[in-house]
DNA sequence: CCGAATTGTAAAGTATCCTTTACATGGCCA
DNA sequence: TGGCCATGTAAAGGATACTTTACAATTCGG
């Protein structure tokens, strides 16, 4: 599963810690997610995509399996 | 987090295991998610989401924390 | 009435997600 | 140079997702 949060983070500016409390995780588990070492639970993709303004689907992209 | 997938399955007249195996889960997945035991990975909530041709949040709404 | 299909649930095990603590690296700037 | 910030990573542990096997209850067609 690929996403698009280290570039919606970089666009606004954002170091990771302050996604992170944000969105209510570790800074490692946005470094996890930015890295691909693991997808998000649903409700954490959610959250993710509220704090973006956008669709999960515009985040997040199934690997094409 | 809530999902209509029950609502959906009966729809389509389809039982428990036959929408498994079209997930590629068990049955008792399946049931788990439609009582609301738990929540589906984000993988699964894709495949459940293109099965029934629908967006990830036509189907799954996270509580109104 | 009988048998098959469907659904609900439990227990135990594996895999994945997320945590805290900790340390290393590199960039930047006073 | 020295210190801070941001990032990457590791290990150990807790929580959640999912499995297989198994059994009970209900329903429904023959």
């Amino acid at each position: 599963m690929k996403n698009r949060i280290l570039e919606l983070r970089q666009q606004r500016n954002w170091s990771q810690a302050e996604l992170a409390l944000a969105l209510g995780v570790s800074r490692q588990t946005v470094n996890a997610l930015e890295r691909g070492r693991y997808d998000p639970s649903l409700p954490l993709a959610f959250k993710i995509a509220q704090l973006f303004d956008a669709a999960i689907e515009e985040i997040f992209q199934p690997d094409p399996a």
